[in-house]
DNA sequence: CATGAATGAGCTTTCATTCAT
DNA sequence: TATGAATGAAAGCTCATTCAT
């Protein structure tokens, strides 16, 4: 019970990490590449010195940051595509949904994605795979709700991915003050079944 | 002989000012809001100081190159939509092409018309006029092809636009690298065609 | 007469460079290479960023700063040794004097001509080459006076430039508190002539 | 079983200090004054922390290496002098090939003797003790010679002492890429002892 | 006692902005 | 009016030193 409280400053070390990420995330949010590693600190109330002992440089912990927000947000949509395995209608309602809070987290992140600097801290292949695992998690979706006969067979799962995916930042950004985020999901969900479908009755 | 003299200062100086956003936006194309004063004079030929006699500051430029970028997208996406007024396909059609053009033209505006530094140089309301004329434009296509009989009438008009102008960004970042603009605005405007009418034969 | 005084910010800035150095130069005299860019920038009443448009990096300013003293060394010892060309005693009597001197001046850098710091910002070659020259000089120097009969004819006149040389730093080392720069040149140039002589009389 | 341990402990701390300085040795040989207290640390296999049990601060420690390498090369040069107490020639040359392999592993204290920051760190009657001390060896050394006749009666033994010493780091300097170290020895001790000596033959 | 994570003063470097020419 | 050298605030990064474990 109270070795928890005992190992402060070690136990600290193991965490400070994870703690450096985590405010740097916030950080971010605000301020997207501008962020300066001594406003970090000042928030995670640590040292520059720390900091650096962690990540290096600068764009080590930029690094850092948006890769781990990146695997969340896939890690995200993808266990929100996955909870309704056979019924991609639900599947899509539920990704649009996660999809965006998640964009709404992670707004800073979506905003730079990109940003000519990000090619600076970012190996290009890196960016290459995780736009590939969008497009198939997305399109596998699709390709599955058109064989079980619950999308229309003319479908493109490729252009639909694409559709889907634009929605997401777009809806954000077009009426994102106009609506509140439960009500967006609704609407866009709505809206993506209905061109998903054929027409129901006349 | 002196009038000669002062008017062709003063033409000078229009030119002037008009050449420095040219570059500037050559610039901006590369570097993004990380774009440098000195850079732009250089390029320009011209000395540091000229600059600050047009525009001040440095978020003035910037202010002027994003609103010239902008104008310059909905003068030519609206263009794109008015060339064939009576026929909403063909439209949608030219308007995908034309967008992606712009797209990729202005491709650091739109990769960093989230990023939270605009906030500081960009009026929020400026945004949300922006955005509410690109919406506006879309919507009321989709609207005349939906009182024309051409689209489906289960398509709500606001989400129609924010899923067209989603792809739009989202074709690049996901598909830029696979196919060619051409054939991306193929598919693009193929796809959502065939979304935005009911299906055709059964 | 005017002219001078009324162009100062431009003329300044031609001269500017050159003050720079010779500011530098006595920043280094006191502080080797850890000399600083601030300090440098602080004496010469410019802003650091003055310093930066001339020299790029600190690296470049030291190396401009060791190149022009090695050359003004270089320059001043070999002019001493051509004053009297054609008596080899009174060249050395004169080389001894003006070295000394030149160490004095330039002590810091002597001191410091070995430093493995140095390697990083002076290029390996250069360092060859200016030994070669220091070398090439001295030895000359013996050469013609064995030839003319001044020096003994068992000299190695390559050894003898290294007896010389290092005989300057190591003079003020050992001796530079007892005597006053004119008496140790005064009482090595009569001990070099003695041992580079035969014995006079017996 | 515990004073074992006590003892043990003890032995380790002085065996600690030892290794402290060997190693600062080494590394002070790679990056002379620049050398960091990290590195040291790292390759004695020490936290920083215990450094700092032994040394209170970088100076210190500074201090300790640069002390213990002169006392090293006094005593080997020394040595080497008392080697062949007799016979001043047989001195000389051995003198020579122990002070080049002394000024070879100390390079970097030797380039470093007259660094402006020693100052700093080093008591400026430490250096005139130190200075003292070679030159009444050599002094000593020459006297010597020339009261038993082996040296030529007009040298003036506190220059020759100037001239020996200054040659040994010249030699490195100037000769070092051309010559071994023993062909080095070898050539100035030749160089010297004919400088020293009258011309044998008429 | 040994450890090494944390610290932060201090240094280098950049770049928007000014102003004498 | 145009110029670009000069400026210095501000940011990144290093490393000697401390101290809780």
């Amino acid at each position: 019970m109270e070795s928890a409280e005992i190992s402060t400053k070690r136990a600290d070390a193991a965490t400070n990490r994870a703690r450096i990420i985590e405010v740097g995330q916030t950080v971010f949010a605000e301020c997207g590449l501008e962020m300066e590693i001594n406003e970090v600190a000042a928030r995670a109330h640590l040292g520059v010195g720390t900091l650096y002992r962690h990540f290096g440089n600068r764009e080590d912990l930029l690094r850092a940051i948006v890769q781990r927000a990146t695997e969340d947000a896939l890690t995200r949509m993808s266990a929100a595509l996955a909870s309704t395995p056979d019924d991609p209608r639900a599947s899509l309602q539920t990704l649009v949904l996660h999809s965006l809070q998640v964009q709404q987290q992670y707004k800073p992140l979506f905003a730079v994605i990109r940003d000519p600097r990000l090619k600076k801290i970012l190996d290009p292949s890196y960016g290459q795979a995780i736009r590939a695992r969008f497009r198939a998690m997305i399109g596998d979706m699709i390709r599955h709700g058109i064989e079980i006969g619950v999308f229309r067979d003319d479908l493109d799962p490729e252009m639909a991915a694409v559709t889907i995916l634009g929605s997401f930042a777009c809806a954000h950004d077009l009426l994102g003050t106009h609506y509140s985020l439960e009500e967006l999901a609704q609407k866009l969900s709505h809206h993506l079944l209905t061109m998903f479908t054929e027409k129901a009755e006349e």
